[in-house]
DNA sequence: CGTGCATTCTTGTCTAACAATCTTAAGACC
DNA sequence: GGTCTTAAGATTGTTAGACAAGAATGCACG
């Protein structure tokens, strides 16, 4: 559509657009938790076929962003404690694997050290958003560095439902951006000592502390998810 | 199964019932590596319409057992040496942090404990495909019973490669039965003992055990896949 | 003998439609 | 008036047919 631009080969299919937009809507919250979404209602709003809608629906049902039971609507996700503990069981499983691998070689990943100065960027300027998209970019760095497809793919599984609670709980607002930076920082420096065991406890420390952070917005009530 | 079992409620969905008939054609080496499955030739074969077949081909494609890029035929992986040790790397990775889970409460999961016998039986009968969905059933269920929804996600997403080896390579063959079970019969007592370290190092020499006779066979001409 | 073009195969997407199922609400009965 | 039943509406599952675009193959021509 529109004006063609024939570098940027962003998702060449129509589905891939699809689901990178609606993800990208959920994820920032735009589109609350609770909201359903049905096949019609996507297909009139980006103007596509209604398979084209399922489609994506389904693939981001697969990956955690959406619920759905057969023949019922699609409903962006409520994570309670629970899922939130699960959620973070998992992701440190991979992330700690990821990082003791890492530390064998000693390499720090060029992408890890990037996304580590965007953060700063991101927190000094106040762009919530980009902060985010940073701290995402840090974690994914480390597992894909470590150059595993089957690994990188199965933190993909659950990163969409980590960016969810980050983006819509915004619980990164509590944490001091400095203290975020000074964790990452820390394994960083494990990795590059070669030191596996205490690469995995820091960041098993750091995930941790970023689910209590988590769970203290989910209690407290200032969980404002509400969207009207 | 069998008489008709109202509990069971097997696939009730046709994708779901074509999808689990072409994987268990393929990960039973029926579908050759290297074969194509076109979409209509999915589609006349079940009888079914092209984009039903079309959804279970990406569904098989994203669990790992066919490979597919943009407009082209999707295909059965030929998985090379260093995927299959990718591919361990990731299953050592999950397995261990269910069992180390597991340990901590100390309960040995009854659903493994069954596989267990259920792999003793195949074997005395020579069962190869039984033994096969017994060894996957065992190790399924110790990540199951962590009742960890993403962990277990995460772990289907690597086992249909991991039935895709064992099925076609068939390198259970060349394993004493007996080594197999006493290998798990260890790893379950360390669970039931509360010993989470040494449950995860039973583990990851199970599995190392497992991929050095996959790698063997991989390297000797004995590699025959062929079919009939 | 090699290169370029055209044919053909395959996939991506759309439109239209019907069936099965779930949800909702209205109406009947107590 | 309240509760249960039932019917209508909404939503998804599946199919059919069609067209366009990309990929692969072979043939003709230089």
């Amino acid at each position: 559509m529109s004006t063609e631009a024939r570098l940027e080969l962003g998702p060449s299919s129509l589905t891939d657009a699809l689901y990178a937009s609606i993800r990208k809507r959920i994820v920032n919250g735009e589109i609350p938790q609770g909201e359903k979404l049905t096949e019609v209602r996507l297909a009139t709003e980006y103007n596509v076929a209604r398979p084209t809608a399922k489609a994506a629906l389904e693939r981001l049902t697969a990956n955690g962003l959406l619920r759905r039971t057969a023949h019922k609507t699609a409903v962006v996700p409520v994570l309670d404690q629970d899922e939130i503990r699960d959620l973070f069981f998992s992701r440190v499983t991979i992330e700690k694997a990821a990082v003791s691998a890492l530390a064998v070689t000693g390499e720090v990943p060029a992408d890890a050290a990037r996304a580590q100065v965007a953060i700063e960027y991101a927190a000094r300027d106040r762009l919530f958003e980009d902060q985010v998209e940073a701290d995402i970019a840090f974690h994914s760095a480390l597992v894909s560095a470590v150059g595993s497809r089957r690994l990188s793919r199965m933190h993909e599984l659950i990163l969409g439902e980590v960016h969810l609670t980050m983006g819509q709980y915004k619980a990164h607002r509590k944490a001091a951006p400095s203290t975020v930076a000074s964790e990452h920082a820390a394994i960083l420096e494990a990795i590059r000592a070669g030191d596996a065991s205490t690469a995995a406890d820091r960041m098993a420390y750091h995930l941790d502390q970023a689910q209590s952070r988590l769970l203290t917005t989910l209690t407290d009530g200032s969980d404002e998810v509400v969207p009207e």
